[in-house]
DNA sequence: AAGATAGATATTTTCGAAAATCAATAATAA
DNA sequence: TTATTATTGATTTTCGAAAATATCTATCTT
């Protein structure tokens, strides 16, 4: 038994690694939308050759967080309110979906995991003193949400929903109005986790619809992507 | 202006290409469920390199007609009851989402474009002499179903419902079974037409989800995929 | 004989260079 | 001047070879 233990990096292909970096770079914003993405500057940055570049923005244009135009190369998806509006559309029908699903078959184990995730994102204050959000809140949040779905057994229906999200996190990095809008999360948190552990699925259905629409109402109320963020 | 009019095969690129010419060869069977697919005999087979194949490979991988095994390669999307009712289920949701808006958005000219697909359905028997599926039938049903929803204007929803009917696709051609069921198309297909055009969207929500149950009925019960085909 | 170890082979993954295509500029003609 | 055609440079796309990894077979040990 000579396993070196997976201190990760190895294991995974270069094309898997630098897949994460980019989709991660895309999603946080440091790519800004529509940037252009030159395979040299990429090179330089993520120290790779082409091939697991192209494999990897291959990847992520099957996923439209990159666009490819042909002999041109590619770029960062542009956003735009018509882009946001159909994410959101799909987001509400998804995850009411996937959480009707997962409340007709979660068991006892599934509902104790969605009360310590919304206990933990409880302890835990979203913003910063510096009036960003907690990287930890986010983790938390993240894994909330997650737990709600948790029990939801369809495997396309679990790789859609994922995908929509990185999207959706994207919209929401990107407007760093986001951060200063007061939001109540908690309240609306602990609703949705208390109609879904009381399996009720319309109302969760309900709530959930509610919570998303508020993310992309908040998100176009903004000042900094009404200026020159979108591309409608 | 010195365009060559497009001869098809350039302006395309040989990923391009070659992704739409594997992508087919798997959906029609040719390439069966599970089969490894090695780089030599690809290399050979399609006539291109090594950088169009990955690149048309990981993007087939990211829609799941192929499986990637880091440093093991690649191989076809093997075939499975569960999976095959993983994508019932989500083809049910999406499907009738898609054809709900539809009838929602739809104007007249939509509606006249789904008599005129109906119609030329009906002209054309679903069997050859020779009982196999006749491609122009197939055309047409194709064409059928893509006018139900055309006036649905939600760009992922449509990108979803593609890639699902990708799979279902595969699934139908790989049971031989199936084209010796002697369904009734005909009746299915006009029954939800009128629907549709009575912008009856429950009843025809009804009604897909049916026929696209009735469709997987048919291939479990089948003999062909039965013995060895599924991997459950 | 069963299991582990090491070497050889097959295959994938990655890099660097060549070919093809596009974009921008300069030169030419109406 | 305006539009069209060459020419140059930048960039993507593709190929072929090298490096890394896995798989198979034979050998050795218990």
């Amino acid at each position: 038994m000579t396993m070196p233990l997976r201190s990760d990096g190895d294991g995974k292909t270069l094309m898997a690694s630098v897949y994460d970096r980019l989709r991660g770079d895309i999603v946080d914003g440091e790519l800004r939308p529509g940037a252009r993405l030159r395979f040299d500057e990429l090179k330089e940055s993520y120290g790779v050759g082409l091939s697991p570049l192209r494999e990897a923005l291959t990847r992520l244009a099957a996923e439209k967080l990159v666009i490819l135009e042909e002999h041109k190369g590619f770029r960062v998806a542009p956003i735009s309110r018509s882009d946001l509006n159909d994410l959101l559309f799909m987001r509400q029908e998804i995850e009411s979906l996937a959480i009707r699903r997962a409340i007709e078959r979660g068991d006892d184990q599934w509902e104790s995991a969605v009360v310590a995730t919304i206990h933990a994102l409880g302890k835990r204050d979203s913003l910063t003193e510096g009036g960003h959000i907690d990287p930890e809140w986010e983790r938390r949040h993240r894994a909330f949400h997650d737990s709600l779905v948790a029990a939801c057994d369809s495997p396309r229906l679990l790789l859609y929903r994922q995908q929509l999200t990185d999207h959706a996190d994207r919209y929401r990095k990107l407007s760093h109005h986001y951060s200063s809008s007061g939001r109540d999360h908690l309240s609306e948190h602990c609703a949705l986790s208390d109609a879904v552990i009381a399996r009720d699925a319309d109302l969760a259905n309900q709530l959930i619809r509610k919570h998303l629409l508020r993310t992309v109402e908040i998100i176009l109320s903004g000042e900094d992507l009404q200026k020159t963020g979108f591309d409608d």
